[in-house]
DNA sequence: GAATATAGTGTCCTAGTGACACTATTAAGG
DNA sequence: CCTTAATAGTGTCACTAGGACACTATATTC
């Protein structure tokens, strides 16, 4: 065997942002500026800086700061996608990773953004992304709801305090279902992860309590699923 | 932004495959035959090969077929490993595969299979691995024993057609502790994955029904852990 | 202070598993 | 042929975590 001599496959990141906006569920996107897919909605991505990146979620991490301004409160990785036809420029091996954040506006003023913005999950199918960039957002998608069902990830929408309410509905969002709001309870307190707080309103009605993540955590996975 | 210029990191494939031999859960290694590493030994893996792999799956199946003489049953990617520190040839970027097979002597009549071999997993902290194999493979093991607690997925350790007591000892050597029996079987009837067949004998006692995959079936997964 | 809205609790039901004793079927050995 | 041992498979009750849903608690608004 000898050692390299092959032409090596472009290895690209990219990244699927997901966040939470009035009860939707939201993708971060941006558009590209040069060929291939010109003018096209993507997700933010590209290749590693191997004198920058200390490895390959530092890259996730770095492309997404530069290209949409916005640090994700989590990330991992998702799926390796490949193969000859998936890039026009050749074959191509892409490592998706998936992330979360509260909702925040991306911020037109830095100059690096060109057009970042996020788009309801839902209208998706009416837009043509580049690459197979639909298809690994529908994985993603997946992989969200799934990890919904079985662990706290959803905490990672939300902002560093915040409601039972609020963690109710960013959970409803991403299953499309509803959920008990018992059951809820019961996970946030058996899971251990948060600390109490003081108060705060909402619309009308009582106020609820304030829970927060207690720092250094890691998140509880549960042996059954929600709704099921 | 410019389109590439940069130094592209080294992108390989490595495969963590496991089989159960007399009740004992092993893994395949193969010896290094070129620095560095030379002469330790390592997950078999390499470099994707454009022309030949149609994917970066389709690489794995082809480094085992072709440094162990062996096709996994089941395959599925595990994780990118990557940094400027795992390989001393500079900066690199693995994804590693997770398979399955029923055990298979590795047969040395192969002329490509230079040392392959199946080691007992308790046994590899005596050894030395080359790169950070010794922690992918404890990555892998990891994620076996989470997807034994919620899918039928050891099945895949097991030959054709198989009996109830060696699906049990299968996941019973993956997991490291015993199961329930009458769990088991619920498992096995709620899935509706197999079809019976005739008979065979063990070692002394009744003899146990033969289950077979029915063809084409997805891997059912389970709404709660075994054992929690 | 009544109406309304949201937050949080009490309690029973249910599904899937654990535990474990019990029955069933085979081989081996007198 | 009968007994013993060994493994296969079943019956049944207990336990656990979540589902359902009515009830209480606390806030706002008029």
């Amino acid at each position: 065997m000898t050692e390299q001599g092959f032409i090596q496959p472009l290895f690209t990141v990219d990244n699927v942002m997901f966040a939470i906006n009035n009860a939707r569920l939201y993708v971060l996107l941006v558009k590209r500026a040069i060929a291939p897919y010109h003018n096209n909605w993507s997700l933010p991505g590209g290749f590693v800086d191997i004198a920058l990146d200390k490895d390959v979620e530092a890259c996730a991490m770095r492309k997404l700061k530069q290209k949409t301004g916005l640090t994700p409160a989590y990330l991992e990785q998702l799926e390796v996608f490949s193969g000859a036809d998936r890039d026009p420029r050749g074959y191509s091996v892409s490592l998706a990773f998936f992330a979360l954040l509260p909702y925040t506006p991306v911020s037109s003023q830095i100059n690096s953004v060109s057009h970042a913005s996020w788009w309801p999950l839902d209208q998706l199918t009416q837009l043509t992304l580049a690459f197979d960039h639909q298809f690994i957002i529908a994985q993603a998608h997946q992989r969200l709801q799934q990890k919904a069902l079985y662990s706290m990830l959803p905490v990672f929408c939300l902002p560093a305090t915040f409601t039972v309410g609020q963690l109710k509905m960013v959970i409803e969002t991403i299953l499309g279902k509803d959920i008990q709001r018992k059951s809820l309870m019961r996970r946030i307190e058996a899971s251990d992860m948060f600390t109490l707080t003081e108060q705060k309103q909402v619309s009308g009605g009582r106020q609820a309590q304030l829970y927060q993540l207690k720092p250094g955590v890691d998140i509880t996975h549960f042996s059954r699923n929600m709704g099921a």
